[in-house]
DNA sequence: TGCTATTATATGATTAATCATATATAGGAT
DNA sequence: ATCCTATATATGATTAATCATATAATAGCA
């Protein structure tokens, strides 16, 4: 389970809470690249503890819930070395619109075209999404190796949607002109 | 789930049995859009059933298993319809790679390098089947609406694992680029 | 003779992800 | 006075997908 190495990740760049975990970085800087809800962070985080790649040490709060912090050990360490190297199969990307359209011989034109620009309309507010994270690298004026990473990565969530805009908007112009 | 709203087109196309989708629907000509196990298009297929979207007729055979071949309802057309002009969310791609990638500043440059080729290469030998599979479609000369939009939908996934491909070249190149 | 493949359906088990809800305290807003 | 938000963790339930295995008959191959 890749989250689990997310979170091996996370907790190498400094110790953290489930909740810094949540608010911090899965809501923020990796939303995009790997979203994952608070029960399956707290969830995940007790499977590696239990596995021995993190350990815990309980901050107790007098007027807040008391804090779990959580530290990577040196097994963990190890084994996120060797997964950051491993080549993994291909993820499975299931998509309804490319369904719709490959059943969609039966409807008439202007509905497919709606179809598509509703698509184009949520793929614009993604891209929009990743250029707001975009922003806040980019104001960070340092260009460290890791930067560099993190930007190339962005890239290419960048380059996808801009593909798939690129594709609605001739699909849109095709089939806009054959139905003339 | 959309699992059921494929087998509904499917079903729409002409009956089936559940070996039949399998083998002739989600083993060639949809594997690349929604690959599915043999189990849950039984379970599946169940469920259709017992939701009144489709009916099943018991074949007798008598040098082989009985087969239970199924049959879309008027009252599945009517939920297929409806689903095919529904617009759904945006499904989430999570992708080891580039959680690697995120993650891969403590790593020496050749095994970020390597990691991008593995991945290279995998890309390259999706986008050959996806080639396939146009090829097979390419080969039917009738140009129909459905073929159409076939064909519209097997460009995009050919133009994604292109732009892939691209990035990946150009990553490979500024890692090797920037350790000389 | 035994092994494998083909045709055909069914079920048990597990994983990963999501949703909902629970608990507990403090502070600010209406 | 009540409601919402922030801080913090935990658990129950459900869904979608995958893997493994079971049954059962025939045909072809080595």
């Amino acid at each position: 389970m890749s989250l689990a190495h997310v979170i091996l990740g996370l907790l190498q760049q400094q110790e953290r809470t489930g909740y810094d975990l949540k608010t911090e970085c899965f809501d923020d800087c990796i939303s995009h690249l790997w979203p994952a809800d608070q029960a399956q962070i707290y969830r995940t985080l007790d499977k590696l503890e239990s596995q021995g790649w993190i350990t815990c040490t309980v901050e107790i709060q007098h007027e807040r819930p008391n804090r779990k912090v959580y530290r990577i050990t040196e097994a963990g360490e190890a084994e996120l070395t060797h997964w950051l190297q491993t080549h993994h199969p291909l993820p499975v990307l299931r998509e309804p619109l490319l369904v719709q359209l490959y059943f969609a011989a039966q409807l008439p034109d202007e509905a497919i075209v709606y179809l598509l620009e509703q698509e184009r309309e949520a793929r614009q507010e993604k891209l929009a999404q990743c250029e707001t994270i975009e922003g806040l690298s980019l104001s960070n004026p340092t260009a460290s190796r890791e930067q560099k990473l993190h930007r190339l990565v962005l890239n290419l969530v960048k380059q996808r949607e801009q593909t798939y805009l690129d594709w609605l908007e001739k699909a849109i112009a095709t089939i806009r002109s054959q139905s003339d």
